[in-house]
DNA sequence: GCTTCTTAGTGTAATTTTGACACTATGAAC
DNA sequence: GTTCATAGTGTCAAAATTACACTAAGAAGC
């Protein structure tokens, strides 16, 4: 079967950015491409967009289908769109970032990817396609976006210590932050939710938990409250 | 002539949200479209993109043609391909804003469109396609960006008063500020040139014009300074 | 069970930034 | 020379930010 069309068309593809944080390292997903063009190369999770589906649609079933990820945090970034980037022919490609908490989202790999991986970013290069550029362009929004927008909780686990949300600042943001001074501003900030419950496990004293109020920022935000960190 | 493919592909447009400051209020650049479909009826600047063309050159080209503009302030908004949002078919669009200082700019119809004109953003409504979700979404951009990238002075002439730049931010951020605050804010960083010259044919007190250094901006950003306002 | 080790958790004082506020200066028009 | 419109300027109180160091809890090892 074909399809003829008066003028010619770009393909159109999404990629996708995925986040995690692992070891105190931010993490990204790639698959190992199975096929070519680029076949055995390092790259961002993908494909065509199907006629009838929405992009973020699109880019959701792209993940779950090449990593089995889904009902995750997924934000449009870019759109790539250079003549050349795909050696098969002028195609255009809607970037999506996507943070996750990785211990509920271990990687897998299914259908067209050989294989799925956690790569610390600063050690992902020389991906396929443009998939460099895509991944500096997302890692570039996540760190401004970060600072005015709670979506770092989306990296963590839904109950968490105060401490590994100052860590998980300070790895995004590279740089070092005051204990004290970072608990008074998230905890004025009166986002946070202080549970009856402390970590298990540890071989030193346990923290308390906190869980993001996800419904209090909405609310909050309503009436002009900006997060900002 | 025809082209063929062995998968269906979205048509791919560029439409531009062209922002410009006339007599204290926010305008956007509106065509009257001159064929259908909704011919006859306001939208926004833009066009199919070309096989061998980036997507902001397509949209530069677009607007050129369509409204005479070139050589403005322009950047990536987002990317709106919900099925359904073209009749003729599956579109997918890539949108742009843009700020121009509207004085050097008169707007001008010029080959498919019809008419070219400025609307007050309140007053645009109704726009073909999915034009009015587009147009909102720029103005969120706007508002938002316009607090931390120096961006507001695309839309002043070269050499303003201190009194248009606060204007120009009371009208995009919807709140009065207070005068002697905005002066000492903006003074501090150090990014505005203070001309030896003073407004002309005014029938009051003169004021002084400033310029924005762009070199300078760029240079203080590197050493980590963040423009905030 | 005592010591050690690791991380949790807490307060204050100095400095800086913000926000509120009102009058004089200049120059054109009448 | 009076009127009118906008330019331009400083201070003080309140709030926010920064820098900074010790005690508390609990598991591990002896």
């Amino acid at each position: 079967m074909s399809f003829t069309y008066d003028y010619p068309r770009p393909a159109v593809t999404v990629d996708c950015v995925v986040f995690g944080l692992q070891e105190q390292r931010l993490r990204v997903l790639l698959i190992r491409r199975g096929r070519p063009p680029f076949e055995g190369q390092w790259a961002l999770p993908g494909g065509f967009v199907d006629m009838d589906e929405d992009l973020e649609a699109s880019a959701r079933r792209e993940l779950q289908e090449e990593t089995g990820l889904r009902d995750i945090f997924l934000e449009q970034l870019y759109t790539f769109g250079m003549p050349g980037r795909d050696p098969r022919g002028r195609t255009i490609s809607v970037a999506y970032y996507a943070l996750v908490n990785t211990v509920n989202h271990p990687p897998r790999a299914d259908d067209d990817a050989a294989e799925a991986e956690w790569v610390d970013v600063d050690r992902a290069r020389t991906l396929a396609f443009d998939h460099d550029e895509i991944l500096a362009t997302a890692l570039a929004r996540l760190r401004g976006k970060v600072r005015y927008q709670p979506i770092g909780f989306e990296l963590l686990p839904r109950k968490f210590t105060l401490s590994q949300l100052q860590q998980l600042y300070e790895v995004i943001l590279e740089r070092e932050l005051d204990k004290r001074n970072f608990r008074r501003r998230i905890l004025a900030m009166d986002l946070l939710v202080e549970l009856d419950e402390k970590q298990q496990d540890v071989s030193h004293r346990a923290a308390r938990l906190y869980r993001f109020d996800k419904r209090k920022y909405r609310s909050l935000e309503e009436s002009g409250f900006v997060f900002e960190l």
